[in-house]
DNA sequence: GTCTATATTGTGATAGAC
DNA sequence: GTCTATCACAATATAGAC
């Protein structure tokens, strides 16, 4: 998916703003050409209809955390040595992009159907995780919690703040972003404490 | 707000299913109106506007919700006494209307100057409810946390698996719905050991 | 590749009969 | 309160000139 023309790359990065912004429906093709700056009927002629460019964009958000999340339950490895790196990582892509939870999630939660399909596009086969996590060990006894609960916890941890992120710097850090956003890095260390405090 | 008329209740119905579901621009006036079974143009007579239909729908949800959180912040009681209720409340309310924690988020995602007036139309006055939050023994320090942190943990493990949901029962229980409401069951006694178990 | 012009449909909203 | 008819406008999308 490499982006050729310099017009192409104005047409997706404004794209990508605006969807993450107000959604599919939320602004027009008019919308997204003002912002690029070029002529309306150019989206069409690259990406045909909006739907498809709302594809292009949707999928290279959910390529932007899947893989993540993939990693960590296909691997062998312990535990408990992938929460420091996948915390982080995560942390890192939301504070890159901070729009991209909310984004993706109002589009799966409108049309969940998709998730399977994608799953299997992006190789993730959930059963097999399932699996692999609840072997022995693979995922560490934590106050005898299923392992799915305390992947959930993880997640919930790190992608929430961002997803909440209106009503978070306002009712907690007082509409100061600047706070907010140290609140956030302190979290990379934070959630790892959290959870070997819980494994113990 | 008493809904009077039949129609009056069969339109928030309709409104309250469809915005949930797709968004304020994600559904037309027509959609709502066929989905409650009326004429399109009584939807105007009774509010007027999509904006003002929209605003009655939205308000309705954040009503549903903020309450919880303003009494925490409000309370003088300490905090521990307070984690069993509130979850088991919070997660009451998200099994109740599942899809009014991203309904909400993405409202104030694509909108957040809106968040201060809400804020003070409900009667939560954030500053206070910081300066009152880390008062010394209000939120008792948990692993040298600032209260925010403890707060924002809270919320996170108990919205986002439903915020998720797709993502989350697809991945983690297999699309079984059965199974992750389940699971979400199990949460309300889980998060509350987490807390007691991180307060130590 | 980029533009103008246009076809077509959908949308929110109101006026006015019943 | 509920309907039909209608308005003004915005939307996506395409055809065709350059």
């Amino acid at each position: 998916m490499t982006l050729n023309t310099e017009t192409e790359q104005k047409i997706i990065a404004s794209a990508e703003k605006l969807f993450y912004q107000k959604g599919k429906a939320g602004c027009s093709m008019q919308d997204i050409a003002d912002d690029a700056g070029i002529n309306r009927t150019l989206l069409n002629y690259y990406y045909r209809s909006k739907d498809q460019l709302f594809e292009a964009v949707f999928r290279q958000a959910m390529g932007s955390f899947v893989p993540n999340l993939a990693a960590m339950l296909k691997s062998d490895m312990p535990f408990q040595d992938y929460v420091q790196d996948l915390v982080e990582t995560v942390i890192d892509t939301m504070l890159e992009s901070p729009q991209i939870p909310i984004f993706v999630l109002q589009e799966l939660s409108s049309n969940p159907a998709r998730m399977p399909q994608i799953m299997k596009e992006m190789g993730v086969d959930p059963s097999l995780a399932i699996e692999k996590m609840t072997e022995e060990g693979r995922v560490p006894e934590a106050m005898g919690m299923d392992p799915r609960q305390v992947i959930l916890n993880l997640m919930s941890l790190c992608i929430f703040p961002f997803a909440a992120r209106a009503v978070v710097s306002e009712v907690l850090y007082d509409g100061d972003q600047e706070v907010f956003l140290e609140a956030m890095e302190e979290r990379k260390k934070l959630i790892p404490q959290i959870v070997k405090q819980i494994m113990k």
